[in-house]
DNA sequence: CGACCTTTTGATTGGCGTCAAAATCTGTGG
DNA sequence: CCACAGATTTTGACGCCAATCAAAAGGTCG
């Protein structure tokens, strides 16, 4: 297999941001032992595509900068957004039965990755079981967010499901994307435009769009081009059924 | 925390499936190890929650026989049901941000499971990484297929969910519940009403109903009391956009 | 046999989709 | 700084899928 021919190289000298993720958890001293197993620093620009769905990858990643959309296509053309990805997210080990990444992967903002071979993440966790038990809570963390989503699509309305979505994806970049909140004004830079909310709800994005202005008008948000400020936070969490405390660091099952 | 009250002691003398799930994958003559983990079997009756929501629990289990459902209520009552849960499945091993695991679960037939507490699960993660993997890919397999579910909420009509619902579970049946199946008539015993469908798909039981109706009379399926034929396996698989290679034995990432 | 649960059917309603077009914004190049 | 192409957001009219409400019919199990 190849790399995605977007793949660049990148410098990633001044990279601030670990691998939280799945480093995050282990003693401090220790982070050093995992330098070795990083492969490869790449970046990609808004749009790109760094995978294509049901084909075969051996390589996982973890979002250093931006923000990535993991998604689905249906025959009939549709698209569902499955999970949306930023900094910090450990992004590409779930392989389905043939061993093919079962999701397309595209950047909406520029991005920057760290590259793990699959090689060497088996290696990691033959030489340490708490990195080994950090990948099992990372993935039980998805898990536990993805039955949320089964939430919202399956008992929710458009109206309760989009006040989930502003919820977690606010909440989420003010963790895990600090530099996009703005103090001053209480702004986010959010990521999605109305088409990507409508594909991850299940709807079509001229209801989201109704629902948004409906929002604006009960003074629930204001937002502009790729900027949102979520007014009354409760209000919105109420409607959405949104529990903040899933938003924190994923429980560690092994402490 | 206590064991539920429905715990009851099972006699597993003769108990012929093995935790497929979480030992299937190494080698035959370690299973014996495993022995040493084994904490307690226990049975459950039709309609007894093991579980509830939310709540503090201190261990996982395999279920070796019956069928169990893995769900959530809303506060406006109704119920998504996340997952199926049938013999050689690993459960109950997703705890949220708090330690809770955050999903209700009910036997819809008579069920027996075998225990394994938290602490041992630590151990045998430590002791043998083999499990430790096996463990990772159990988990990404929920996740692939729990992705899957958000695609048919998401994209699916409720007649293509529907036949997505009755492939995947008629398939999975054969596969880990084979006595289930009549070589004869070819039906299978099928655990889900259709209130119990209707809380998958997230549409109400009137509308399965009907959808039913269409099924029967276009000669796709045939059914009667818990009981089910598939007799257009390709048509109902086609409308469903179902993707038998899902259900096979999940993919070995590290071989 | 009777209580209860599940399935089936009908009539009506409403949320969201579809189709279409206008308005607004964005980034680009002259 | 302005002009322009293209993307995104906004608005309106209309239709349909699935929800809701209600009740009857059929099956199951004690």
């Amino acid at each position: 297999m190849t790399i995605n021919p977007h793949l660049k190289d990148a410098d990633c000298s001044n990279c601030t941001v670990r691998s939280r993720a799945l480093f995050g958890a282990i003693n401090k001293d220790k982070v050093r032992i995992t330098q070795k197993y990083r492969d490869k620093h790449c970046y990609f620009s808004a749009g790109d595509i760094l995978h294509r769905e049901k084909s075969k990858i051996n390589y996982a990643f973890t979002l250093y900068s931006g923000c990535l959309i993991l998604y689905n296509h249906l025959e009939n053309g549709t698209r569902q957004i499955l999970r949306v990805s930023l900094p910090g997210d450990f992004v590409g080990f779930s392989r389905n039965n043939e061993g093919d990444l079962p999701y397309s992967i595209q950047a909406v903002t520029d991005s920057r990755i760290c590259l793990f071979f699959d090689d060497n993440i088996s290696k990691i966790i033959n030489e340490n079981s708490d990195i080994a038990k950090r990948l099992i809570d990372l993935q039980i963390n998805d898990s536990v967010l993805c039955q949320q989503r089964l939430l919202n699509l399956g008992q929710k309305t458009a109206t309760e499901g989009l006040a989930y979505l502003i919820m977690e994806l606010y909440s989420r970049i003010r963790v895990q994307s600090p530099d996009d909140f703005n103090q001053v004004t209480g702004e986010i830079f959010f990521p999605l435009n109305q088409a990507d909310m409508a594909d991850s709800l299940g709807i079509t994005k001229v209801h989201i769009n109704r629902i948004i202005v409906i929002f604006k008008e009960q003074g629930l948000i204001s937002c502009g081009h790729k900027k949102l400020k979520v007014i009354n936070e409760q209000k919105l969490s109420e409607i959405g059924s949104f529990d903040i405390s899933l938003i924190k660091e994923p429980f560690r099952h092994f402490s």
